[in-house]
DNA sequence: ATGCGCCAAGTTTTT
DNA sequence: CTTGGCGCAT
């Protein structure tokens, strides 16, 4: 019983052993309080609370595997859940569908997809969009969705012109979602909170069920995430909030600072437990984030402090321009490495926007520093994978309208645009999805007969494809690739230009739809795999397996910790940025992004701002960032750093750093990148790939890696051949693809696994 | 039906 | 400076 209790504070120690009503914790940054939630966890079961009664809810699949795997070096094997919000109520509404009108096998569409049925929503509905755009109206609506205003209680008072658009837009999309069977990010918990509302019964039910929950970064959650906590916790209170409004960043999406200012109003019985020693940073680094955050009007107070020891003051620098702010960090980090002081993986930059981390992927990358960067170019929002989960998706839910529109002409098969449309407007008509729409293309008068063959061509190849809707995913994946000649249409349409690898990325969905299904030897379907992709995203697969620098945004940094930490670009209109200075609300939502990044710092912080900046290609001066007038000088050193041309040049950096970076699948993807050219901007375009889907080996580059390349070499590798891997043993070559220095191999290990490689750097040795 | 080229716009984005 | 969307031309 000790073991979770020893080595606590007071207040972590109350807040553990807190088992029944309400509580609140109020945990500043480096808190501990990821440790004092999984102890309380255990705690719970101590006490006997069946693990089914207990709910953990997480924004982030990160944060929640991170905290099933501390749970489960504690308390092995528990069935409790841990997850997002999102996963739950995709959960809960695969039960309950028909109470919301939907059928289990419902979609999720994605933030792309969501888009395009907005926009065809937008058409449909004959709305003027000259004074707005799709995206806005899809703002409007889903903010509307977050604060659970319907359709309908939106066209009663719409306010702006904007909002009044988005108020006709609105029910037609709705519409559209359900006639497809499908809902929207923001309908997930919208589905959920309506159904609890209007169902007395089914709330009772799993208020009952989920008898503890336990929600963090409470205070991020939306109404809709309130609504729905707050009807699971009325028979049975025992819900446990977490969270810290100086570091609520996520407001402009409908976060309601709200549901956590109000926690102790709406609870009165709560307990609240203030986690204030923090055990992560410099009381210099601290000092600075609390002078900072003491300018926000709207807070609780918190006093921070810790029992570190003193380190080096914050610095704050000035340089030229950003060229010069990104080879002087580069520099810093770089010296740092050389002499044993930090490794790349203990440093972190951090921005505004994304657009700023091009000139530091140029300066790491001339420095062979390897690094990665965390963005949104994801895995699965590449075309030749989304094309391939529109078929999955149109097999699973054949009222995917989105999906259907995507596919029904890729590869090309002689349906066009008009063809398209007409089926949309008949399907509009009649209220039933495009599938049933091509289904009977030939009696659509609008449609000519060539038209309608083609239509009815497709439909033939979609059912075919459905024949295959129980296998395996990995089976339904292949069969669906030979199929549609898939891979061949790939090859026509390749473009020498882009040296991403479409192919690649087609074999590795496959190799995702192989692990899936070894993870799910029984209960993987169609759906799950679907569902399961719907619900990760980029920043889930942030690496800190990796020694490498990382560079995110300020946004994306949040939950993390390094012991040195860049912030850039703290100017005026970039920080606070120029579309936040509306409001004060805005403002001080700025200043608590500026909090999170320095309170992310564990040893040293710097931060910069540059004289001069290129925006949108030309070059502008620059204020620095009116919070930097809020930051107490007695803890910083200020530097003005004068650019110098000649600097990097007399550097003598290894050609890469030795640091036992030993991934051969780091490798595969190395000669993308070798074998351009520094200036090119293409190169760097591809970030680092990170697990895109779970179980997914990184794919990921690494300067060092970029550096130390070989110009590859290919053997003569042909399918069937059997081969020797260095790591993976031996197997047979399944397939090949591409040509010369790009050619991959997908084989079949003779453990039954399959895998993809660059021939050139798997170094495979052909067996007898 | 596809491909090229011009024009306009350009935060952050847990799911 | 980039990127993406749309329109026109083949």
């Amino acid at each position: 019983m000790d073991d979770i209790l020893s080595g606590l504070t007071a207040a972590q120690r109350e807040a553990v052993e807190h088992v029944n009503g309400p509580l609140l914790m109020l945990a500043g940054p480096g808190s501990g309080k990821t440790r004092v939630v999984t102890h309380r966890i255990v705690n719970l079961l101590r006490h006997g609370i069946p693990p089914w009664q207990i709910v953990a809810l997480t924004f982030t699949n990160k944060a929640a595997d991170e905290m099933r795997m501390r749970v489960q070096s504690l308390a092995p094997d528990q069935p409790v859940w841990m997850g997002t919000f999102h996963r739950f109520c995709a959960r809960l509404l695969r039960r309950y569908a028909p109470q919301v009108g939907l059928s289990e096998n419902y979609s999720i569409y994605d933030a792309a997809d969501s888009r395009q049925a907005i926009k065809r929503a937008c058409e449909a509905a004959h709305v003027s969009m000259s004074h707005t755009s799709p995206d806005q109206v899809a703002n409007v609506i889903s903010r509307a969705k977050n604060r659970l205003i319907t359709a309908e209680m939106m066209a009663e008072n719409p306010v702006r012109h904007n909002e009044q658009v988005a108020a006709r837009v609105y029910p037609v999309y709705q519409r559209q979602l359900m006639t497809a069977n499908a809902v929207d990010f923001d309908d997930l918990l919208l589905h959920v909170a309506t159904l609890l509302r209007d169902n007395e019964e089914i709330r009772a039910e799993l208020d009952a069920r989920y008898r503890y929950i336990l929600v963090d970064e409470y205070q991020d959650t939306n109404l809709a995430q309130y609504a729905i906590v707050r009807a699971l916790s009325i028979d049975y209170p025992n819900l446990s909030v977490t969270g810290d409004p100086d570091q609520s960043i996520y407001g402009w999406r409908g976060a309601d600072l709200n549901n956590i200012l109000d926690f102790e109003h709406d609870y009165p019985s709560v307990k609240t437990v203030r986690l204030e020693q923090n055990y992560r940073s410099t009381p210099n680094i601290l000092r600075v984030a609390d002078q900072l955050i003491r300018h926000n009007r709207r807070r609780k107070h918190k006093q921070l402090f810790t029992e570190n020891p003193e380190g080096e003051p914050v610095d704050l620098k000035c340089y030229t321009d950003s060229a010069g702010e990104a080879d002087d960090i580069a520099d810093q980090i770089a010296t740092a490495v050389m002499n044993g002081e930090c490794q790349p993986r203990d440093c972190a930059i951090f921005c505004r926007m994304n657009a700023l981390t091009r000139s530091l992927e140029h300066a790491l990358r001339r420095r062979s520093l390897p690094y990665q960067i965390v963005n949104g170019t994801e895995f699965y929002q590449r075309k030749e994978i989304k094309d391939l989960l529109a078929y999955l998706h149109l097999i699973n839910n054949p009222s995917h309208d989105v999906a259907l529109q995507r596919i029904i002409n890729v590869p090309p098969r002689g349906i066009g645009a008009k063809t398209i449309e007409r089926l949309r407007q008949a399907a509009d008509e009649e209220n039933i999805s495009l599938l049933e729409a091509s289904r009977k293309a030939g009696l659509i008068a609008s449609i000519p007969k060539r038209s309608a063959a083609k239509v009815a061509a497709f439909v033939a190849l979609y059912d075919a494809l459905c024949v295959k809707a129980t296998a395996t995913v990995e089976d339904l994946v292949l069969y669906l690739l030979e199929e549609t000649q898939y891979r061949e249409y790939l090859q026509r349409t390749a473009d020498e230009e882009q040296d991403n690898s479409p192919l690649a990325n087609v074999d590795e969905l496959v190799t995702a739809a192989v692990e899936f299904d070894r993870q799910h030897p029984e209960d993987g379907s169609l759906e799950e795999f679907l569902e399961l992709i719907a619900l990760v995203s980029s920043t889930d697969d942030w690496e800190d397996n990796n020694d490498r620098v990382t560079v995110m945004t300020l946004h994306a940094s949040k939950g993390l910790e390094f012991p040195r930490v860049f912030i850039i670009g703290v100017e005026d209109d970039l920080l606070p940025h120029a579309r936040s200075k509306e409001s004060e609300d805005q403002i001080e939502e700025e200043r608590r992004l500026l909090f999170v990044g320095i309170t992310r710092a564990q040893q040293r912080l710097q931060l910069s701002y540059c004289q001069c900046r290129t925006v949108h290609g030309e070059f502008r001066p620059v204020i620095p960032s009116p919070f930097l007038m809020e930051l107490p000088r007695e803890d910083m050193r200020q530097i003005e750093a004068t650019r110098d041309d000649d600097y990097f040049e007399d550097q003598d950096y290894p050609e890469s750093w030795d640091l036992g970076v030993d991934d051969d699948l780091v490798q595969e993807d190395a000669d993308d990148l070798c074998q351009l050219d520094d200036e090119d901007r293409a190169a760097i375009a591809m970030p680092s790939r990170q697990r895109p889907l779970p179980a997914l080996p990184p794919m990921v580059k690494t300067a060092a890696q970029m550096a130390a390349s070989p110009q590859p070499v290919t053997a003569n590798f042909t399918a069937g051949m059997a081969v020797l891997h260095p790591r993976y043993g031996e197997g047979t070559i399944v397939s090949i693809t591409g040509r010369g220095a790009k050619s991959m191999a997908t084989i079949r290990f003779d453990d039954g696994k399959t895998k993809s490689f660059r021939v050139a750097f798997a170094d495979l040795q052909p067996l007898e």
